[in-house]
DNA sequence: ATTACTGCAAAGCCTTTGCAAGCCC
DNA sequence: GGGCTTGCAAAGGCTTTGCAGTAAT
């Protein structure tokens, strides 16, 4: 086990979950990915890890919204997302699966008004936007 | 076969598909949930239609971009989705899972920004809060 | 009349579960 | 040392496939 652990590692011992090599494998492997990978990469790149505890991570770091499957576009499985902390907003390419993160959104104020017209209490959210990347624009248009 | 069909019906005949009863029936039953449903409650709700041939029409809907599977914050299976009118908005609730749905998110000029910074061709959006409803709100706070 | 499409059922694949052993705390 | 966690393998469940019959055009 590596003597310094993540942010995100942290936060699993915080939440009372032991920090296990297994743990620590499948969360540097989201990490080293930069974190838009099916199961079946993961799978691959934690070959000293059992299946079922690379299933059981990543349930368990989707509980404690370490990270997020997603459907990009393409693939019939889940993609697993890294979440930062505090807001999380990607730009997807529909063509490449590139990601482009960004943080302003300026959606407190509509946040404030969803919450008065609903009823709810907001915690966060999530803001993705798809279309092409500079790179897929020109190789797919006149 | 019902004597008329909805915009999205005639999407698929303009493709060059056929508009057969098991398409339709399961058309009609997206449309019917408002399209936060999992194959699971698609199946059920069209107990008339062959499981192959729902699967066979819910990928055929999301080739033609008619729906979109994605992951809603609980289920280990996708959700699809129907994309209307390209906004997709969603609040959830994290305590009971309620899905609410809103249409304003004023992100256009947003989407405009991005598009001038990255370079990118944006084409649509996904916006979704995280909180509590009115409901879980009460049953978890003093 | 053509041929795309359906339905059934079996095959396929990914994911989950059970349990003894192992490791973190 | 206690008990959460792992790993293996088998079970499980959802999805896909093959093929003959059916229906849309």
């Amino acid at each position: 086990m590596a003597a310094t652990h993540s942010a995100r590692a942290q936060r699993l011992r915080d939440a009372g979950y032991r920090l296990t090599s297994a743990r620590l494998a499948v969360l540097e492997a989201l990490e080293r990915s930069q974190g838009h990978v099916t199961s079946a990469e993961l799978l691959q790149m934690t070959p000293d890890v059992g299946r079922a505890s690379v299933y059981r991570a990543l349930d368990l770091f989707t509980r404690l919204a370490i990270v997020r499957p997603a459907w990009l576009q393409d693939s019939s499985t889940p993609r697993y997302l890294l979440l930062p902390d505090g807001h999380h907003h990607h730009i997807l390419c529909t063509a490449c699966d590139r990601v482009i993160d960004f943080d302003d959104c300026h959606l407190e104020p509509l946040q404030r008004e969803l919450e008065t017209r609903y009823g709810m209490r907001l915690r966060g959210h999530l803001l993705e936007f798809y279309g092409r990347c500079p790179d897929c624009v020109d190789r797919t248009e006149g």
